[in-house]
DNA sequence: ATCAAAATTGCGGGAGTTTGCATTTTGTGT
DNA sequence: ACACAAAATGCAAACTCCCGCAATTTTGAT
């Protein structure tokens, strides 16, 4: 592996892990402690982490003014997104929860449409901002930082009184039996307000999402109208689904 | 093989594998190792793709999972929001209006400080989040999405039933006689309903705002308790200011 | 067709990089 | 203060890169 390529492979997993240790990417990347110590050095002198001892420390820069989002597995992402932008047609009323899946849904939105978007995520309003034909409301309330999304009573409020035409709903865990399944309680009683307030229910999520569960239920599988995945909508590993009825994109 | 042909062959491989090894590549080609260095540094040269040491990457171009916001003039700012951080404590409920000022007093805020704050403008929301001693509330609505802000009757609604110790007010326009003025109307209500929710009203403000005005009026200048500029409190051109018995920083 | 200039290629060798190991130094927790 | 893990240092071997050069091919003009 070039060096090159193992400095983006720690970056990625200490933006993922917020930290790194010596010894478990000199395992990881199957290379001499010694080497390890001298990329961290590097990325150090460089000022895209901070050496401590014994691995390393994600760098947080107060000074600037960009905001990132971390996506993981983007392309596979951008594969669903692309299936899932089918389902929008002009004059739609729509609610988004969070998840960067979703984040990547509102970059590929197209220009000319137009939509009313309602979301509790900061960075897809960031996002759909940049779009003139969207009326966007952002749906306020506590902030959950770690999500970068709203929750609470305040939420769940302005949805009960929203009707939307479809909700696209990120996924933490789904599962034929349980359905859909949340890390969060307070993010399991707003999506549960979103699928209440919408016609079509829509969840976009990555395949390594499939056969997973969570402590908190959102919904039953038979609730959901549609899901879009990266896999082709033949593939095996969606077979107990298709047997469900549900429609897959 | 033709140059031509060599190129697009590494530019495939480049795209199917996300990196190239040269000497791999010298094989697959049956070449020297030169030609195919000196390939590569041709197409890096042409920015196609980036070569490091012992091969090449691919370019990928950091799709805008960054939102960036352009704040003039930091340096005066920065001078202006340290100033006002002897006015917070512990324990005080804070509205913070929108405004590339506001956002840099954001950004000071000492991480220690526990503090509730409410807020209508999104990338205030998100660099507070960054703070984990702030109970932070992002107040909803339609988004007016050029200021990146919330605005509209769902906005005065949430600030009419709050009861906050000080808020933090961005000014467009200040001047002796009629005080705060704004360009937009919607903004100019919303800021009404601040001050009347706030015990303390402090606005911060460079001095190229002083002596100028909007259409719509937000309050009088007796009704600030505080005013926020990088001069020097006693310079001349804010006598005007300190005769109306206003606290200046 | 002929020739010269320009481009391309492979090679030798020197310079520069990278890596793992041995050794020494430093840091951490008990 | 001690034991032990982690890091720094020095070093040699292997690898990669770049330069100049000569051989070869291509190009373009006559």
């Amino acid at each position: 592996m070039l060096k090159a390529q193992r400095h983006s492979y720690i970056m990625e997993k200490l933006r993922a892990e917020q930290k790194v240790v010596t010894t478990d990417l000199a395992v990881d990347l199957d290379l001499s402690e010694d080497t390890v110590r001298r990329d961290l050095n590097e990325l150090d002198r460089k000022k895209l982490l901070k050496k401590v001892y014994g691995g390393a420390l994600l760098i947080k820069e107060r000074s600037s003014n960009t905001f990132n989002v971390h996506i993981s597995a983007e392309e596979k992402k951008e594969k669903i997104v692309i299936k899932a932008l089918s389902l929008l047609h002009d004059d739609q009323v729509i609610i988004m929860s969070g998840g960067t899946t979703n984040l990547v849904f509102a970059k590929f939105i197209p220009e000319h449409l137009k939509l009313t978007i309602y979301t509790y995520s900061l960075p897809i309003a960031m996002q759909l901002s940049k779009l003139p034909n969207i009326e966007l409301i952002l749906i306020g309330g506590k902030m959950q930082k770690s999500a970068m999304v709203t929750i609470g009573i305040d939420v769940i409020q302005v949805l009960s009184k929203i009707r939307a035409d479809i909700c696209f709903i990120g996924a933490s865990s789904i599962n034929v039996k349980q359905g859909l399944t949340e890390v969060g309680y307070e993010v399991s009683v707003v999506k549960k307000a979103m699928i209440a307030s919408s016609d079509k229910v829509v969840s976009m999520f990555t395949s390594n999402k499939l056969n997973t569960k969570m402590p908190h239920g959102v919904c039953e599988l038979q609730e959901l109208d549609t899901i879009v995945t990266e896999l082709d909508p033949d593939d095996d590993r969606l077979e107990k689904y298709r047997k469900t009825g549900i429609k897959i994109l």
